[in-house]
DNA sequence: CTGCCACTTCAAGCCAACTTGAGGTCAAGC
DNA sequence: GCTTGACCTCAAGTTGGCTTGAAGTGGCAG
């Protein structure tokens, strides 16, 4: 059988071995079994942790992907609630596109004040209409593999 | 004189009065005198709690953002980060468009499995490839806004 | 003048998602 | 058989952006 210790499984992964014993901690991940002290992970674990990381970057918490596997390790979400996110996923996008013209918008503005830009009065009225930008938290991994801001 | 004490401040901006004396603490607003204890603010400092909410919104810190005013209180913007800023904000917009696609055929495919599935696999094959989003922290005001995910 | 109540300060607490550190274990290679 | 070093556990620390609580203050209505 093909088992993969938590070093292997960091490795292949990205994620930290800390990072690995938590997610098992929380219940999102387990290992299968032991050699003397270490974990043994089974080899679907990395597929797991794609979709942990692809959650992630959807900006659910990990509670909220916890309870996106049933029992048997399936994706498991009832229908109307995967379209209810991925309605809330384009009105997000939608908000975002908004605050990317925005932010452009300003770069290139060569308005003395921005405060006296009539665009950029416009352009902050829209953003301040909007439903607001409920971003998740940043992880270790996400820093890890670079921070750019 | 047109002076807003903290209470009028906080009710206009929806700031509680605890975060608009942490950001006086962290130097991003001051208030221009007291009336016995209180504070009073002058009435431009509604403006600058709706840029600084727009920066939020844009993933910028409250630091950065602090570095965003002058001294005179213009704005001063730093033109490659926000360009920096806006494509950081165009990747995430992809990338939660892979995202919501492939929630939308998880709602939608019939596969026994979904990771089984061809079509899923390949969304997720697609995901895994983007650049990591970078998430701001998430505010306080933004929760109290009400959060969606 | 008295009481109310919105404010004040300061320190401590909270949250998520981890990381770090101290001190311990154990399989394998020499 | 001994060392090595990757793992182990558990508790505490980190970060950012606040909130909460306790104890105090002072302007204003009655």
């Amino acid at each position: 059988m093909d088992l993969l210790d938590i070093g292997t499984v960091s490795e292949r992964s990205g994620v930290p071995p800390s990072a690995l014993r938590y997610y098992e901690e929380i219940g999102l991940i387990r290992s299968v079994a032991r050699r003397g002290l270490r974990r043994q992970f089974a080899a679907d674990v990395l597929l797991r942790l794609s979709l942990i990381d692809l959650g992630r970057t959807a900006g659910f918490s990990l509670a909220e992907i916890a309870g996106m596997f049933s029992g048997d390790g399936q994706l498991d979400l009832p229908r109307a609630e995967l379209h209810a996110k991925a309605d809330a996923l384009q009105r997000q996008i939608a908000d975002l596109r908004v605050l990317r013209d925005a932010l452009r918008h300003v770069a290139d503005c060569s308005a003395p004040s921005h405060l006296e830009c009539p665009k950029f009065r416009k352009l902050m009225r829209a953003a301040g209409r909007r439903r607001p930008y409920q971003p998740p938290q940043r992880t270790a991994a996400a820093k890890r593999r670079g921070a750019e801001a």
